[in-house]
DNA sequence: TAGATTGTTAATCGATTAACAATC
DNA sequence: TAGATTGTTAATCGATTAACAATC
């Protein structure tokens, strides 16, 4: 990694998609990749790759392009995808339910290692492989599973709480779906997801276009 | 609305959370709120909400600070939330139930008007208290019950597919969770979620702070 | 060698922050 | 009136795009 260079964090954002990418171009059997065509694949100008890519190093040939393989490992060692990081989800709402049972997870490298809920008919029920526990034990089983991530999926109104409890447990990274915003210590990574932004601003552009 | 100022994409995923905050102070009893104070409830600075704000109107009055009652009125009428745009889910995978029984899609305004599946299994219950129809009916459904918005969560391989018979079927606007890239007109409104960004961005800063 | 394609620097574009006049 | 807070303009910052030298 090169010294001086800041990454913008919509660097960041857009690796995980060339990542995902260049695995299906991989699976079609491509050995090799020019920035032009993942670009056209990906929906991103070749130049913005190039300089993405660069920001972390010399991967491609010039004249050549990108080795699929070599690229791959690269950006899932600058992701850390390579750490297997233990990951706990709180609260198996449908939303809960639904990132338990999420393949890309596991297969992009993050272990479901806890399930927790407060609702008695969940606590011991298998959520993909998991057995679900009560929230009362999460410093607990948090500490002895060795968490570094929580995934938050409970109520706004006790998202706040279960992310005070997951740090004081060891958690290092939070990600947050309450539709809250949540306080975490600067240490602790925090991305909140809000669902309601995506369907919201197509209300906005269709009823633009209406108008007109 | 104003005439010359161009509108940020930024500003416009803004006024969601804006929009979201707002109805929580409304519930608290709040009738007047600075920009301010609404900042740190969000996280942005006062300066930001107040930019925002004005590239739409004089929604404030100097001196006093914003009315809770009328801005969110003003911002739900810019997101065009009082439109009654009707939903159609297709896949009701993990992810596809657990959009269906969002409690937040519905309290914006957005109507839960049909869902699809191919899976005989699936066809004829009821999600959300809409029955799931075959996937094979999906023109003839979308025209008969007015589909503005289509939410794809089927698997990668078929969602361009279903976009492709989405936008022939008249839905203008497509929001889709499948992990891969796809194409429509220009004229109909496409956001694409990536739920791999967050989880990777987080395993990208853990590693950093690891290797201190 | 000639053609292709990267990595990098410079130019442009867009978004945020700072400052302050207007005014309630 | 004095204090508070908006709306708006100017300055700064950050990210993307364009251009091209380096080199496979």
């Amino acid at each position: 990694m090169k010294d001086q260079i800041v990454i913008s964090k919509a660097t960041i954002d857009r690796l995980p998609l060339y990542f995902r990418t260049l695995r299906q171009i991989q699976q079609e059997g491509v050995e090799i990749i020019s920035s032009e065509e993942l670009g056209r694949r990906i929906g991103v100008t070749p130049e913005q790759i190039r300089k993405d890519l660069a920001s972390f190093g010399e991967f491609g040939k010039k004249g050549v392009g990108y080795f699929v393989r070599e690229l791959i490992r690269n950006i899932g060692e600058i992701l850390g995808l390579h750490r297997n990081w233990n990951v706990a989800i709180i609260g198996v709402g449908h939303l809960g339910w639904a990132l338990a049972n999420y393949r890309n997870f596991s297969s992009l490298g993050f272990n479901l290692a806890a399930v927790f809920d407060v609702d008695p008919a969940r606590v011991g029920q298998i959520v993909s492989g998991v057995e679900v526990t009560h929230l009362d034990y999460l410093e607990k089983i948090c500490k002895e599973r060795n968490i570094h991530i929580g995934i938050i999926t409970v109520p706004a109104q006790f998202a706040q709480d279960i992310a005070n409890r997951l740090v004081a447990s060891g958690a290092r990274g939070i990600w947050n779906f309450a539709p809250i915003k949540i306080n975490v210590p600067p240490e602790v990574r925090l991305v909140s997801e809000d669902l309601s932004v995506g369907l919201s601003s197509i209300s906005y552009y269709l009823s633009r276009q209406a108008d007109q």
